[in-house]
RNA sequence: CGGGCUGUCGUAUACCGGUAGUACGCGUGCUUUGGGAGCACGUAGACUGGGUUCAAUUCCCAGCAGCCCGACCA
């Protein structure tokens, strides 16, 4: 697209409420806008990058056999009063309405219930499981204290998948099936080195859960890491009995600030006895389904990646979930041949299918180029007298800083590979 | 939820119990044109409500909002 027409602007200034490196860069870059504490809007780039993140673990999740659905943020009390956590000190986080005629609802903060009681009318025999249902659905949760930007906010997209398996063994498998799953996405979203899946509390559920923390000093959690093994255990469950349950030695393990970038855990039967869903086994008994539970959140993904990917300039991001491959800008200096020669490499760019945001605006090339650091793409191309008379088109990726000049005909070709 | 701090043009800030200043942005003009240009003119602001005072953006109280530390975080 042409940045003359993207109505969002950059500043040089971050605004003074916010600390956190990922909400300032967002903010200043023009990917996000804050519209209150806990809360923020997506903008043009910001939407860009986000569908990019939903797209690799939309992907992923199809790949191990997820269906996707999309359930209500309006939550209707019935379900939840059957597992018993529509009280308030259940889930703490609730936010609650009423509506006009004075009934009370909820906004939903995670999604056992209602999707568990939607099984009970499609699920009836051991012939209908295991079943695989994701969403990508708003999460309203009442934090005490939002903050860290757009890591930990009031509302917020969670990709959430559950699973229904005939019985244990088979929960299992896919349990570790789904993990594998996340490090893929954790590995296509750029931040795969830098993530271990991590053995943590299991809650009021069951004994653990897997949690994947990226390690990053602005990370709320603290886990230790075994680096060679690539796992890690959270601090929380950082004891001498689960080490040894773990065969892991302290002399091994690292402490480090960690970001917990997704959690997947085991819900047993806990919500199948509570709504009663039940399948009929070969002998034609009632057996509760085993669930799990799988979240990750794209917000919180592309948080992340800022904080792990920038640097003095701007935002550094990988490529898989870059707003655009390619950054083109024309230093004109006025001349309008060069606006021409600009103008049709575009259009080569967009036929070749190739994501370019084009920066056509009438403005000095130093803010051209700090713009373009600032917001991060990994491809800058520069069509200028220069490279025109250099007979090419000066390409420079965005986290090495190097340039080279392409001749024109093989640019192209250079961007594909 | 406990503790602390802060609310001034769109953004970042300054000063002040008596006409609110600067920079960036934005608009117009001229110059400039490969790393956030220069000059000129212009545009735009004291969170809300009380109180004190001749006079409040400034002091006091309350509310609302924001940030930080802690607690919390299926």
């Amino acid at each position: 697209m042409r940045q003359s027409e993207l109505f969002t602007k950059t500043r040089k200034e971050a605004p003074k409420d916010e600390v956190a490196k990922n909400a300032q860069l967002l903010i200043r870059a023009g990917y996000i806008h804050k519209e209150m504490a806990g809360a923020y809007a997506l903008l043009p780039l910001g939407l860009r990058v986000i569908k990019n993140i939903e797209r690799i673990i939309r992907e992923e999740m199809n790949a191990i056999g997820g269906q996707e659905v999309s359930l209500t943020a309006l939550q209707n009390p019935e379900v939840w009063k059957k597992s018993g956590r529509w009280a308030d000190d259940a889930i703490d986080v609730w936010f609650k309405t009423v509506l006009k005629d004075g009934g009370e609802i909820g906004l939903g903060a995670t999604h056992e219930e209602p999707l568990t009681a939607i099984m009970k009318e499609h699920v009836y025999s051991y012939k209908d499981l295991p079943k695989y249902v994701y969403q990508f659905q708003t999460k309203f949760r009442n934090e005490l204290r939002a903050k860290s930007g757009i890591m930990r906010t009031r509302e917020f997209v969670m990709k959430d998948l559950y699973s229904f398996s005939r019985n244990e063994e088979e929960f299992r498998t896919f349990y570790e099936t789904c993990a594998e799953a996340y490090l893929k996405i954790f590995q296509r979203a750029g931040i795969g080195e830098h993530t271990f899946r991590t053995f943590a509390s299991g809650g009021s559920f069951s004994k653990y859960s897997d949690e994947f923390q990226t390690i990053c000093a602005a990370g709320e959690d603290t886990v230790y890491v075994h680096k060679e093994k690539r796992i890690a255990v959270n601090k929380e469950v950082y004891t001498d009995a689960v080490l040894a349950d773990l065969g892991l030695s302290k002399s091994d393990l690292e402490e480090v600030k960690a970001i917990e970038v997704g959690n997947i855990f085991p819900l047993g039967t806990r919500f199948s006895e509570a709504l009663n869903l039940t399948y009929a086994d070969e002998k034609g008994a009632h057996v509760y389904p085993v669930m799990g539970c799988y979240g990750v959140g794209p917000a919180r993904l592309m948080g992340t990646i800022v904080e792990m990917f920038s640097d003095k300039k701007g935002i550094v991001w990988p490529k898989e979930v870059a707003p655009f491959a390619v950054h083109l800008v024309s230093i004109t200096g006025g001349n309008a041949d060069i606006t021409t020669e600009a103008g049709r490499l575009y259009e080569l760019l967009h036929e070749s299918g190739i994501e370019v945001l084009y920066d056509d605006r009438d403005i000095r090339a130093g803010e051209k180029f700090a713009d373009a650091d600032l917001i991060g793409i990994p491809t800058r191309l520069v069509v200028s007298e220069k490279t025109i008379a250099a007979g090419g088109v000066e390409l420079t990726e965005r986290a090495q800083g190097s340039s080279t000049l392409v001749p024109e005909s093989e640019i192209i070709e250079v961007l594909q590979k």
